[in-house]
DNA sequence: AACGCTTTGGATAGCGCTATCTTAGCTGCC
DNA sequence: GGCAGCTAAGATAGCGCTATCCAAAGCGTT
């Protein structure tokens, strides 16, 4: 009698059945003592430790996903890469996501509905175990397609303005707070027909928005014509133009709060080309305190927001969400830093 | 008699087999159907395409992985995400993958050669069915690994100077030449004593320095002392300071070639601050052509390198050597652009 | 001593797909 | 007509892991 023909399709690879050979256990017991789960007799861990460190076994994530529904993925949503803001939020919850084992799956919106929702639909197919989304500004569908997935979420740099039971997990800064607080700075700088200078118009920028607005209003400063809006995306050229449409106008604004560096910056550059002393005729501040705000002529002052901390503590969250640890606070505000330089 | 226990794991979602029993085919010819592979009859092909868009099928990309020892994932390894070069050649790489149906796996080597390696290797896990990785200059386990691992790799931004048959897959533009190109033209702008400035030390940066040198010594400019090397990470900051150290060299340096935009931005920036004129006293080139190199004051001259393109189309040519197409040219030169503007 | 109840290890059976082998059907060719 | 030589469809058997069920052992309770 002959052996049936062996379908030999082995790729070499150490494998679960290996170490529990070794370890003298059923595979089972080492997939447990390995991820922790369930009470295994300590000396049991011990020995499937030694036998996994000697074979050098790596779990295979795609065996993992196929047998738990759950890969070790983490998908990471952000509008842009283009600004320094995102990318700093990325690096860190990369980071963090990393030490703990994590694969992160970058998904960049632009700031499109469309776009994020089919992003998220890509990310969900590798059932990632869990997610980090930019805002919490999001349409029904992204919505419903979060919720129907299960996967633990967190939100990044928004916090929502009222809270209650379904309040999502969110790790950021109160963006009103901010935009208000540096327009007080402003006014108690003796500014008093400060302007608003807003690109992209994303949610955040619309906060710092309500911000402005309202520190003006205390102080019956206040005037629709000081909004100057522009849905374009941020950029230097953009700061530059907006600067000179503002310069403009009559009466004249003797200070811009820019939603943004970049714009603030562009719009340094353009007074130094018109030859507009800055901050005598005009009081120039952006917000996010991005590379080059401090080497601008004047140096500009700004909003420092921490995002490379708020990354980390997101993707912290996130992974103590994953491994079911008890959430005591769904919201984390890391506050933020006015940075006055020579701009105002 | 009881039937068996149910031991329900299934999970609601649509699998090969729903679709494979509505088509009135096995699930074997399903799979084949969808992939396209080997010769099926094509109106099972149509059956197949027809329920299965029917029943709204995605295939698992774990259960694939697992089965054929291939994932959809293609990882891409540069080093840096706060320069914008690697973050456009990262989107560009992306926008296309994703068009082909991969999902990406980033990693951020930040220029050190054990993150890299480890990085590499955590990518491998997921056995990628390609590798996008930036430069040629890797070590000897990066190579290894790569090697072993037998995953299609394409290498980004650099080509090698010699080319033989184990030239690896390359897409990117002369560094050298692009280096030797703007110093030319520098001395065409009547400068004779060109200091070159590079930060971060990178593969790259040394190319353009060769480039450098070898266009200086054509014109019997060259000396030692122009050079300077500072292995520091670029900024606006290390630039005005560079700017400073090179303005007090003696005999006096008439132009400085920045080995990239963020420096040479730091340098206007700087001459700005101390009233050095520019071009008069000095000329000043970047590299790169990066946001707001158009906006500085004077306009920065630079060279603008294809970075989008490069990143379109290692990604295309990687999608078309998964696919296992032949390819005719290793190597692809995406050449570059001088800039002239008002700093030369 | 009989009876729960909890704890711990293992047996079993998939997860959803594809590699590999087999077979049925159809040429073509001497 | 018989048979190699091909093609297209299906049967079978995993890929490497974990969910689920089971059983044995330990322990307190009445």
């Amino acid at each position: 009698m002959h052996p049936p023909p062996q379908r030999q399709r082995s790729t070499g690879r150490v494998t679960l059945s290996d170490v529990a050979r070794i370890a003298g256990v059923s595979p089972i017991t080492v997939s447990r003592a390995l991820r922790g789960e369930r009470s295994v007799d300590p000396a049991l861990v011990e020995r499937v430790n030694l036998a996994s460190a000697q074979l050098g076994y790596v779990p295979d994530p795609a065996a993992r996903a196929l047998a738990s529904h759950r890969s070790n993925h983490v998908g990471i949503l952000i509008p842009l890469l283009s600004n320094a803001l995102f990318v700093d939020l990325l690096e860190a919850a990369q980071r963090t996501l990393r030490a703990g084992g994590f694969q992160t799956l970058i998904g960049v919106t632009h700031y499109d509905d469309a776009q994020e929702q089919q992003l998220l639909r890509e990310q969900l197919l590798h059932r990632p175990a869990g997610l980090l989304i930019t805002g919490l500004d999001h349409n029904a569908a992204t919505r419903a397609l979060m919720a129907q997935s299960q996967v633990p979420c967190v939100h990044m740099m928004d916090l929502p303005s009222i809270t209650d039971a379904n309040t999502p997990y969110c790790v950021g800064f109160r963006q009103t707070d901010a935009g208000a607080a540096l327009t007080r700075l402003l006014l108690a700088g003796g500014r008093r027909r400060i302007a608003f200078a807003g690109a992209q118009l994303d949610p955040r920028v619309m906060q710092r928005l309500y911000g402005w607005r309202l520190a003006l209003q205390e102080h019956g400063l206040y005037d629709p014509g000081l909004e100057w809006l522009n849905p374009a995306a941020s950029s230097l050229a953009l700061g530059g133009v907006m600067f000179e449409q503002i310069l403009r106008q009559d009466p004249p604004v003797d200070a811009i709060f820019f939603c943004n560096d970049d714009l603030a910056q562009g719009a340094l550059l353009a007074a130094l080309r018109l030859g507009i002393p800055v901050p005598q005729r005009m009081a120039i501040a952006g917000f996010n305190d991005l590379t080059g705000s401090d080497q601008m002529l004047p140096t500009l002052t700004t909003v420092r927001t921490p995002r490379a901390k708020i990354g980390e503590a997101a993707a912290t969250m996130l992974v103590s969400l994953i491994r079911g640890e008890v959430q005591t606070l769904p919201l984390v505000d890391l506050g933020f830093e006015i940075v006055q330089r020579d701009s105002t």
